[in-house]
DNA sequence: TAAACATATGAATACATATTCATGCGAAAG
DNA sequence: CTTTCGCATGAATATGTATTCATATGTTTA
């Protein structure tokens, strides 16, 4: 008995074929996507993009990016260790300081056309 | 005794004053930042920048983008709730199904940015 | 009208993650 | 060398969230 319907994702064929399999044919390979998200997800939190932003003007030290943003250098440091592994920002040593500063363009980029939807919400 | 510490966020003074002071007139409100945060976790989630990156070849229902994304129709149609709210993608009915297609520029560009990054490393 | 079906949604579960607290580390100053 | 201090980090806690499951809604078709 063929009664088998194709009970995987739809219950029957509202699939429209032809178009999904040319989409899917000229879409990235889901890893990458999944890399894409991961970026999204690291700019994806408010104290990180008040960092970035912050770096954006000035390098700064973990005790200035504390100060400015009202949290403990605990937290801030958390954070900036997220970034990093994410290499969106790098570091120099000067005296018993640790200074942050952006490490890519395109963050810059990113921020400023993010801050375009927002601001025309 | 004025023994009393500026004890709230470093113990003592490693914060550079002026230039802190000139990075915080220069930055956008914190609810600005939290906006744009909000913005970007939207964007960091493996299924929903799929759906985005799919739309942005063609207009898609949802059972469509189930089978695009091997998933069920009830896991898209969740995450499909938060970029409507986001208003970051629109729809039209047609018939039975619920055509969904992208409702901003700025996300156009934001994926393509998200892109370069990912792929330069 | 009744059945079928594409989609939406609420509740529950499982998993991720931001901050706090306590502590460790390493360089500089005394 | 010892102390100080800026920073890093591990563990714990609290909060958020993606998917599943069951069910509801609304439209089409028989």
């Amino acid at each position: 008995m063929n009664n088998e319907v194709s009970h995987d994702i739809c219950q029957t064929e509202c699939v429209h074929e032809s178009l999904v399999a040319k989409v899917r044919s000229q879409m990235h390979a889901s890893d990458l996507l999944l890399d894409l998200a991961e970026l999204f997800k690291v700019l994806g939190d408010h104290t990180r993009v008040r960092i970035l932003h912050a770096l954006s003007f000035s390098d700064l030290c973990v005790c200035d990016l504390a100060e400015l943003l009202g949290m403990t250098s605990s937290a801030i440091s958390h954070q900036l260790r997220v970034l990093r592994a994410a290499k969106i920002v790098k570091f120099r040593k000067e005296g018993k300081n640790v200074i942050y500063s952006l490490d890519d363009t395109h963050v810059h980029t990113l921020i400023r056309e993010g801050l375009g939807h927002v601001l025309e919400g």
